[in-house]
DNA sequence: ATGAAAGCGCTAACAC
DNA sequence: GTGTTAGCGCTTTCAT
């Protein structure tokens, strides 16, 4: 590593004084074409590189961008993070990565730390709806924040998440017209607001056939292996579901696991409708039918927000994007059978 | 965002110098214990945080780190990456990712960026085996690096690896003892050493069965539906493969969705082995053989890599960590059947 | 349109 | 053990 050039040996090459080599590099302020084409030689011949960390202690920006978020793990999550990448570095922006682990604390520490490094934007999946806010509220000095699938409600930050309560209100009128009459929902945690409004649209949809109150839901954490556990133990009871509406695509699979772990057909004793879609899911037996999220337009109405407030516009009321979800009927949806003939055989097969 | 509390702040609060307030900050110089006390408590009421641009700027470390990838949506590198930021987290530092499409101009970019903050050091999965050592000698100002699950044969970088010609003679023995005598692999690119390694293996297990050049290899390259529509081809020639070796988890799932898509039966009509094991395959049908390659160990082991070069060992040899692979039977891997008999029930069965 | 110079917050060298 | 001070590389007044 040698010493990286600095704009006093641009300048020097170049001619001119510091002000001007760094009025090129920024494009600040005008500069007469001789010395700019001159400049530009010089970078070029140097390889010269603004040094964000000087330029940043001098209180410019630091272009840098952090981005929060509960698991990169998640295919939801990491193609979030994957659609705003793209663009930061189109805008020549970088982006500092943290995950929370769904902890709060962890994530505020990890937020203290990108703040310390003076992130010009956060984008953030918090760990719970409430987190950011009493963050802020409790003197974090966060930079133009958006946040993303959870936290909409808030009253100080733009928000970007999909219309939950139409995507399950579809997916239960889909159920229910297929005759289904006791559904179980599978969520991650009665806490997050976008888990409890994909329960209310599937409770609007039950009201509306005259079947309000016949739904169970059932919460098994952030973990594929306790939901999966929470939702066998619901498979398993006397009179169980005939359809499981998964909220999550992680749920989803844990719905899966659990009906193929009993041995029950799908959708022949238990129709699943699933949560977002992605390329894995197209290799699964049956192929699902799931609600799905627009996740790059997440990404680009997160970052287009972003960028707005990054350019200084403090003045604009908080916007709250809402993405409309698509639900793609395939194969593990079918026609309702009597339940008690579908347990019986179960059994047998057992 | 009020005005951030700078050291000079906490040494006037505690009654100290800046210089006493730094060393109780950084722990450089030892401290007495009034003093440090005293500096302790000014730096909890304040809430004072050191400015990384500024002490990066006195040449100090930046505590940061660089992650680049061909592609974040692809599980095996969520997981590396995730690995890894815990790992980061948990000694202070913070992750800088950047993504790279697989593109080594797009990679260069990146990696300029990267150096551009100053990072620490640097993780990376590169784009092309010799890509990290021709940006080096072409002059780019790389801190400590360390190459994982590519570009192993580097002699100026640490590197960190899966035994892939072990895990493909495995796979491939494997595949033999049920009877295949007509392999198939299935490949992103053959200049990538990782799957030449994964394929020598392979042959070298047909070598010893007496089966040499029975094998064939398909080139996907990167893309799910390329991949798929590559070995859908090769699985429609006459005489097709009984057997499937998919070199990586992408691979895999585009050797399920041809078969799934050609009417074969898994394991009846093809057998399939496939690379990494994450939860998504766990609802695959049937339950994939698999190579498992332990992500987990690769980031903690690249990351203990990293720090011994970040603390300043240069002197150590380039150090290559060969991690072992373990195969996975479950369900895809049958008997091997005449395949003339096979191929003639799929075709009636279209 | 250009230049000189101040100073961002910090650490390290040097005094004491 | 502690304090003083000189810059790190940059942007930005303020002059010219």
């Amino acid at each position: 590593m040698a010493k990286a050039p600095t704009i006093r040996d641009v300048a020097a090459r170049a001619g001119v004084s510091v002000a001007t080599a760094s009025n090129v590099a920024n494009g600040n302020r005008p500069v007469g074409e001789a010395s700019r084409k001159r400049v530009l030689a010089a970078i070029a011949e140097l390889g010269y590189q603004v040094d964000r960390a000087a330029s940043a202690l001098r209180g410019a920006s630091t272009r840098l961008v952090g981005m929060i978020v509960p698991d990169i793990t998640n295919v939801f999550f990491a193609s979030l993070i994957h659609g705003v990448e793209a663009l930061a570095e189109r805008d020549g922006y970088d982006l500092l990565l943290a995950s929370t682990s769904e902890d709060e604390a962890i994530e505020r520490r990890r937020l203290h730390a990108l703040v310390g490094r003076r992130i010009d934007g956060l984008i953030a999946v918090p760990a719970s709806d409430g987190s950011m806010a009493s963050l802020a509220a409790s003197g974090a000095r966060l930079p133009p924040t958006v946040l993303v699938d959870r936290g909409a409600e808030s009253p100080v930050f733009d928000t970007v998440r999909a219309d939950c309560e139409t995507g399950g209100y579809e997916a239960a009128r889909h159920l229910i017209a297929l005759g289904h009459r006791d559904l179980a929902m599978l969520a991650h945690s009665g806490h997050l607001q976008n888990m409890a409004e994909r329960i209310a649209g599937c409770r609007r949809a039950l009201g509306e056939a005259g079947l309000a109150g016949r739904e169970r839901v059932v919460y098994g954490g952030h973990d594929l292996e306790s939901l999966r556990g929470a939702i066998e133990t619901e498979l398993q009871r006397a009179g169980p579901p005939t359809a499981i509406l998964a909220l999550t695509n992680v749920c989803a699979l844990a719905a899966l696991k659990a009906a193929r772990g009993l041995g029950l057909d799908i959708p022949g004793d238990v129709s699943i409708v699933g949560f977002d879609d992605f390329d894995w899911m197209l290799a699964l037996r049956p192929y699902l039918t799931t609600v799905a999220q627009p996740v790059d337009d997440f990404a680009a109405s997160a970052w287009a927000l972003l960028m707005r407030r990054m350019a200084g516009d403090v003045a604009s009321p908080v916007e709250r994007i809402l993405l409309p979800c698509a639900l793609k009927v395939r194969e593990s949806t079918g026609t309702a059978r009597p339940r008690l003939e579908a347990f019986a055989e179960a059994q047998a097969r057992a």
